[in-house]
DNA sequence: CCAGACGTTGTT
DNA sequence: GTCTGG
DNA sequence: CCAGACGTTGTT
DNA sequence: GTCTGG
């Protein structure tokens, strides 16, 4: 599962990282929380372009955004398939730029969670496998929003939670944007368990629990178990 | 045929 | 919009 | 994902 | 318990 995360990196390294242009303002960001507006990469007429769209994907027949709040993910295994993204899996996938990601682990006989911030060992921005729709509201306003699509946790992340973000290594994301994609198996081959010995993972303290802490020491390494 | 769901995680 | 359940 | 609210009327 | 806000 992939329910926070954190994405500081500065504008240059971002479009540098991701090749991409026509990236938005942003200010750096340690605890980004669903129903916010996040940056996306997408392919239009073959290049890749950053754009702004609210985590929680609203599939174009919603009747309203309650569906939002239960879309954040969506399970590699079913993704294809699934009414609320398979067309977006087959029309709209993006990237989703971040710098690592927060899981909370159940700890026995502990009534409260520990959170963990996980990297890559390189500390590069990563690259979530994303999907993207557009919504017109009964208002008549066009909103864009986005998931994040999970699969099984890695041997690191297994025993601090059993789903990760699918995360897509930079020869992937060609592949990944295409919108002309003949291979849909291939798509599906894509949305694997990251490679565990290229991340990294540490405890950070409770402060990450509420979305309203929004600064650097939300990073910050910590003992408490 | 129409009505109603369409999602994930975690917990029960 | 499209599929499933009744 | 977690935290925090969850209600009405009338008055300031 | 469940929904909304961040």
């Amino acid at each position: 599962m992939c329910g926070r995360f954190a994405l500081y990196s500065d504008s240059f390294s971002l479009i540098k990282r991701f090749e991409a242009d026509a990236l938005p303002e942003l200010c750096p960001r340690y605890n980004v929380a669903p129903t916010q507006s996040i940056p996306i990469v997408r392919e239009e007429s073959g290049k890749r372009r950053f754009a702004l769209a609210r985590w929680g994907l609203i599939p174009h027949w919603a009747k309203d955004m309650d569906i939002g709040y239960h879309t954040i993910n969506a399970r590699a295994e079913t993704v294809a398939s699934k009414p609320a993204f398979r067309n977006a899996f087959r029309y709209r996938r993006c990237l989703i730029p971040a710098d690592g990601f927060y899981e909370w682990q159940v700890v026995p006989g502990s009534k409260t969670k520990q959170p963990w911030f996980i990297v890559l060992r390189d500390r590069e921005p990563m690259a979530f496998a994303g999907l993207w729709e557009r919504w017109r509201s009964p208002e008549g306003e066009d909103l864009e929003s986005c998931s994040i699509i999970v699969t099984d946790g890695n041997e690191l992340m297994q025993p601090i939670h059993d789903r990760m973000p699918v995360i897509l290594a930079p020869g992937d994301w060609d592949t990944w944007l295409e919108a002309e994609t003949k291979d849909a198996a291939g798509l599906q081959g894509l949305l694997k368990p990251y490679s565990a010995e290229d991340m990294e993972a540490w405890r950070v303290s409770m402060m990450i629990n509420s979305p309203r802490n929004d600064s650097e020491e939300c990073l910050k390494q910590t003992n408490k178990i």
